[in-house]
DNA sequence: GTGAAAGCGCTAACAT
DNA sequence: ATGTTAGCGCTTTCAC
């Protein structure tokens, strides 16, 4: 591979020339620019970037801690992040943690040996260990989806309580009074959030908080299959069902079909996340839409930004979410 | 941060102790040993791998060019090859390139300017272009799941043929003799296949092949839709429909519920992928399973080989597939 | 505007 | 078993 000393020798000029020329161009006259550029292509010299990086202290390298990528709405926030990375000349490098600490600790080294500038953690869990932590202290994180909201690092995420309490009111301006949940994994602050939220809404409408309508899940089909499942053969049986994400509705809709129960007529079931799928399901589904793809690239610039120094404490920005009703929800009957 | 020399003078012995110490432990004496790795712990010493990959000229990265990672099946794939990856010590750069040349192109770049070891392609399309060549030609490059089978690099495939034709002969066995098809893009080899293996079935059973009963569509669910709409609106309606992807599948099941037709009774529908969604529709989706794990395992498993000089020449790898037979296809009514 | 030269942090001969 | 030393390819002062 031609390097750059290969370049100055066939233009006749020094490295340092070379370098410039491809940096900083205007620094360099018209005629030894034009010599040099013949060169590059005359050797076809190809810049090490593993050296300008290890050389300028710069990896231009993003660690992004995804729970899984298999989940639909992860998926669409990573598109988010490519887009915006791309368009900042930083590359991501994904890391598919399962949600285990270990893995999640083996990439986030990649941080503290400077492999990457900085890091995303879509995890309500922080990656770092003591082993890691800089002398300035915190490594540069930008934490998103599901936070840990305790000020230190920056945060993108949604208003979950009003949300969940938004979709509950839709529920209850329908007639429903018995209203489950089928929820997420009780170590999830999301679920923390949207139950208050849920709860917000029962209050305001005088209803009464009934604990055995809760039911547990971890945002997969075949959990909400299961919640699905018990909660169709229970002899006082709720009228409505609000799911914490779309995967758990379709996996709970489908038992409700098994068991011959009709949505909405029998049971209205909502989800939250609006996944493309959720637009195809029989009946399409009511959720809650999040700007998946803005989440993305807001936790990228935000982050960048922290790198190169244009924020001074932790920013909080919170997302906007959207009801959207569609025929799995219906008026309460009987 | 404390580099490599702090922890040598904090040691009381040369860097090359140090580098080797943590390299190749067996090569110093117990007794050093011990004084370094109290070194490292005193001075709070983390290498800096940038320098070691440009030092060593392995990065120990590999780019997967993935055409979309909101399609449920290359998730499954993309976490097949992060556990494979981890396991062989290299880390994966993920570009999301919505098959787009140029992100193509700007990704490859990474493995002609060391930021990269190899590359892994999951679209029938060579990303590198003339600029990108190296002086032994070939740059290392695994292609899996849609392949250009010209021999050059090593492949990692399924018998699409045969798959096809399998999923035919099923519906064939059911009845069926009008059999429409809802294709992916013309310009994916995938479909050529599939479309080949649709009709040595149609021939074994001496079922002439209709052009008319070709649909065309893109792996999305929109496009399922879009086709199942039509299809509702035949005057003669095909009795089952083949559909390229399981996305497609539940799109196309989707009208005809619109269309108030049965599934199976009035229309039989099929997929391929058996991506987790399929189960959890209704009725469940008959497809082909693919082992879309291990075909992102085998793909990083043949670059690594390949990047170690293992490899002679170009592999060809055919993966397993399994017709799953769910309640979307059913015997030919009327 | 251009060149000489010093290193970034590390590995790997080569010596001892 | 350990130390010395020469770079890897590049950027960046500091001279000229």
């Amino acid at each position: 591979m031609a390097n750059i000393r290969d370049v100055a020798d066939s233009a006749g000029v020094s490295v340092a020339t070379v370098s410039r020329t491809l940096q900083q161009p205007e620094r360099v006259s018209p005629k030894t620019r034009n010599k040099v550029m013949a060169a590059v292509q005359a050797v076809g010299y190809k810049p090490n970037l593993m050296a300008v990086k290890f050389r300028s202290g710069k990896t231009h390298n993003l660690v992004v801690l995804v729970p899984t990528v298999a989940n639909v709405f992860f998926a669409r926030v990573i598109s988010g992040m490519q887009e915006a990375a791309a368009e900042l000349g930083y590359s991501i490098l994904l890391a598919n943690t399962l949600g285990n600490s270990e893995i999640e600790s083996h990439y986030a080294k990649m941080v503290s040996t400077s492999q990457a500038d900085g890091l995303i953690q879509l995890r309500a869990h922080n990656p770092f260990d003591a082993t890691m932590i800089n002398d300035n202290g915190l490594l540069p994180m930008v934490n998103a989806c599901e936070v840990i909201d305790d000020g230190q690092y920056p945060v993108v995420s949604l208003d979950n309580r009003a949300a969940a309490k938004a979709m509950t009111e839709h529920l209850i301006s329908l007639g429903h009074t018995r209203i489950a949940m089928i929820k997420g994994p009780n170590s999830s602050p999301l679920t923390q959030e949207r139950l208050v939220g849920y709860k917000d809404a029962l209050a305001q409408a005088n209803i009464a908080f009934d604990e055995s309508l809760l039911f547990p899940g971890d945002f997969t089909l075949q959990a909400g299959y299961n919640a699905g499942e018990t909660i169709s053969h229970l002899e006082s049986r709720p009228t409505a069902v609000f799911c914490e994400n779309d995967e758990t509705a379709i996996g709970a809709m489908q038992a409700f079909k098994q068991a011959n129960l009709h949505v909405p007529n029998d049971i209205s079931v909502a989800g939250f996340d609006d996944i493309a799928f959720s637009a195809f399901v029989d009946p399409p589904l009511t959720t809650i839409a999040q700007p998946a793809e803005e989440f993305g690239r807001t936790a990228v610039t935000l982050l960048v930004d922290l790198l190169n120094g244009k924020i001074r404490k932790a920013p909080k920005v919170i997302m906007p979410f959207e009801l959207i009703v569609r025929e799995s929800t219906g008026k309460a009957l009987g």
